[in-house]
DNA sequence: GTATGCTTTCGGC
DNA sequence: TTACGGCCGAAAGCATAC
């Protein structure tokens, strides 16, 4: 039986959220903004409506760039507020688990979805659940929704994407060959610039060429494991399952300091508060870290990070302090470029001992 | 040579 | 003229072990 797997994604999600809580938004440019505190207007677009990206702007952008952009055309310029669109997503999330067999967030405005057991492979079945959903979601939250349905999580993804803004695109087995020809290689999910370069150079351009490409030789240029990914996904047959409750492997916190320092110190106080959040976000998931980063970003907008393991899993607030601290002592000696931003992120987490994480406690393993 | 694990960088949203 | 967040997961790059 082919798979049935689905990728639904909520359509400029964090500006959209803005437009169905002011509706005197509509039809105006809308951007939802990340303001670093720094200068009045300094931070970036985290999200865009389309209206405002009409007139250029767009995510990742410059604030008073986008201003620029939008001069004249009154522009809703709207500071981030990440609660409430991390509310809206979990009912959002919560209410789509009822509709499939197995759902993979994968992201605030993001999910992907199995329905091979519930249709039985029947992908006119599939098209009346995704437009259930897709109703269901605009009845209960006013939001609109792209949804793609294919034999794979690459196709699915490329389908929600074809159907952007708003829209469902069903790929069938047998209509998978002609929808994937035509597409360009840095269109597959995995697949940036580097990987499109050396693609170039290959003569592939599209990922029609790139399922004819001799398996060995994808191997040969991006190693065993990315070689063969490429040739799958390039076929629509990457074989990745959709996973449900995926545990966090990160926290991360990450701050623009006042004002740019070369001094590790006056970094390290400006995370004192974001460090005492990790840790309660540690003690909340009831996770333990073997991992800490200091990160530093610099003026020039470039990244350096230096971290630790430890032999054995901690979680105390006292550990994250002090080895985080030394860290950037050794980040501060080792440039001498002055930084702008810095963080701090602990990994390799693992349940704490005698503790049951959030997740295993709703889904209990056994 | 291959697997494994750790550190650093990259890239998506 | 310039302008510049805060997360996340995973790849890349390297060292070590077998």
């Amino acid at each position: 039986m082919p798979r049935v797997i689905g990728h639904l994604d909520l359509d400029y999600f964090y500006a959209q959220v803005e437009e169905v809580e002011d509706p005197t938004l509509s039809g105006r440019p809308v951007i939802v903004c990340v303001f670093s505190g720094r200068t009045e207007d300094s931070g970036v677009v985290s999200t865009a409506n389309y209206r405002a990206r009409e007139f250029g702007a767009h995510s990742g952008m410059p604030i008073a760039l986008a201003r620029k952009k939008l001069e004249g055309k009154d522009p809703a310029v709207i500071r981030m507020d990440h609660q409430k669109y991390e509310g809206v997503s979990t009912r959002i999330m919560d209410g789509l688990e009822r509709w499939v067999d197995t759902l993979e967030p994968a992201g605030i405005d993001e999910a992907y979805f199995d329905l091979t057991a519930s249709t039985g492979g029947d992908y006119a079945i599939a098209t009346r659940i995704a437009n259930s959903i897709k109703e269901s979601i605009f009845k209960t939250e006013h939001l609109t929704c792209s949804v793609g349905i294919g034999r794979s999580k690459v196709v699915a993804k490329l389908g929600s994407d074809t159907a952007k803004p708003g829209g469902l695109k069903v790929i069938p087995p047998d209509a998978t060959p002609s929808f994937l020809d035509p597409v360009p290689v840095e269109k597959l999910y995995g697949v940036g610039p580097k990987t499109t370069s050396v693609l170039e150079e290959m003569g592939i351009r599209t990922v029609g060429q790139l399922s004819k490409a001799p398996l060995a030789e994808l191997e040969r240029r991006f190693g065993k494991k990315f070689g063969d990914f490429l040739s799958a996904a390039s076929t629509g047959n990457d074989s990745d399952s959709v996973v449900a409750n995926l545990e966090p492997t990160q926290f991360s916190r990450i701050v623009t300091l006042k004002r740019d320092t070369t001094d590790p110190h006056e970094a390290f106080e400006q995370l004192a508060g974001g460090i005492e959040y990790i840790h309660s976000k540690l003690a909340s998931a009831a996770k333990s870290f073997r991992t800490v980063t200091a990160i530093g970003i610099y003026t020039d907008l470039s990244t350096k990070t230096k971290s630790k393991t430890f032999e054995t899993p901690v979680d105390d607030l006292d550990t994250i302090r002090e080895s985080s601290a030394a860290l950037f002592e050794e980040l501060g000696g080792s440039t001498d470029k002055v930084l702008r931003r810095a963080g701090v992120r602990v990994s390799g987490l693992s349940d704490t001992e005698g503790q049951t994480s959030l997740s295993e406690f709703l889904h209990p393993v056994k």
